[in-house]
DNA sequence: ACCTGAACACCGTTCAAGT
DNA sequence: ACCTGAACACCGTTCAAGT
């Protein structure tokens, strides 16, 4: 049985889950339809019998992605109503979060897309039902959807994390720029200072992103909590 | 004088801002060596004399995309202290904003960067200067910076427009849409509809994004003075 | 010092052709 | 129905060479 005649045939499904594997394994800029195939075992061009474009293939990663979200949440609660607003959708955006830190690569990827999975709609159609479920008007919980930005599918999309100026010096120069910041920077250079009693885990630096993730969605809660009618 | 003898000489300003009106003019996407050699009216290779590779250029364009934003917070007062934090904030804030209106793909591309330009960590440490001259400790200016994410620099970057559900109907079938949306997405047709008085501009959609932008700015800033010590 | 031509490795994609 | 080989246009980049 030779191995490369023995190959099941491929399918939409097999290649998307193959893309999302090879992007977790070696980031998204390594998810190429050559190199796609060749862990399919397959020529590039076999690809585009499962997939219009490259577009399409990214358009389907992104619902593959969007899908695990969905499972997640659906795994939940059997039944609902029990919870209070905040819990119910504190529980869903933590659980996509779950599911989006095996997956750096998404935020980014979602950012780019221009068209969205349709299911997605659809939680956000839950999410609106919910906040009107406990009193909220249409119009606020518009203005809540805007303000939860990308919390609802699990990240907070942050630019870049200021940790890097001064939690991991690997520089030769680090010391010196460490000095020079002082003058430069006192308040950044406080704060880490402040911040570096209680750091458990030095490699993924002093900043504990999963904490910064519900303190943002808890002050954004609790503020529309405030303006609830 | 023939016009491609008498070209001035190139320079890395000179091709960073080529760069940024490219990107501008096309998308980020057309951001290419090849594409803007042409557009600088000498060979791709030219670039590498004053740019090491493409990371560079990136660098360098992200680098001047944050010049902008420096200048015009640099034009807000000359002198300082006077206001109150809040309002300081988002004056910096908005005027991020103001400059990142005009470079639609500058959030993403700043998003893929592994680096940043060094007056971004002064300007960050301005910011929590701000905090701590009135009376936040170094543990909370560090959370509030956290929860502002990318909106000191100008964005919110959200993943996408849910508008598109209800707001742009372009396609043949988009009634038809409608319609059977109105089942499976009974809250989210609501609060389209309910929003619907008020759309002054209907080929920006019905989304006013800079009311959006500064509701969840002001949700922030109102949240964190009520845990201000 | 500044720019170029030729060349290489790697992309996405088409199209006609194989089984 | 499903896959492939050859080919094309376009990319970033190197290197030796021009002025």
């Amino acid at each position: 049985m030779p191995s490369k005649a023995s190959r099941k045939p491929l399918s939409r499904q097999r290649v998307l889950a193959a893309a999302v594997v090879l992007a977790d394994a070696q980031g998204i800029q390594a998810l190429t339809m050559r190199r796609l195939a060749v862990e399919l075992h397959v020529e590039a061009m076999s690809l585009y019998y499962h997939l219009r474009d490259k577009e399409a293939l990214l358009d389907g990663v992104v619902e593959t992605v969007i899908a695990e979200i969905d499972a997640a949440i659906s795994r939940l609660d059997t039944d609902d109503g029990g919870e209070d607003w905040r819990t119910r959708l504190r529980q869903r955006f933590l659980a996509a979060r779950h599911v989006m830190l095996r997956h750096p690569w998404a935020p980014g990827l979602l950012g780019s897309r221009r068209t969205i999975p349709a299911t997605v709609y659809a939680y956000y159609n839950e999410i609106i039902g919910t906040l009107v479920g406990a009193g909220f008007s249409y119009h606020l919980a518009h203005r809540a959807l805007h303000a939860f930005g990308s919390l609802p599918l699990g990240f907070t999309q942050e630019v870049f994390s200021p940790e890097s100026a001064g939690g991991n010096m690997e520089d030769d120069a680090a010391e010196a720029d460490l000095a020079a910041a002082t003058e430069t920077l006192p308040h950044l250079i406080a704060m880490v200072a402040a911040e570096v009693h209680d750091s458990t885990d030095p490699t993924l630096g002093w900043c504990d992103s999963q904490s910064k993730f519900e303190f943002t969605l808890d002050l954004l809660l609790d503020g529309l909590e405030r303006l609830r009618g």
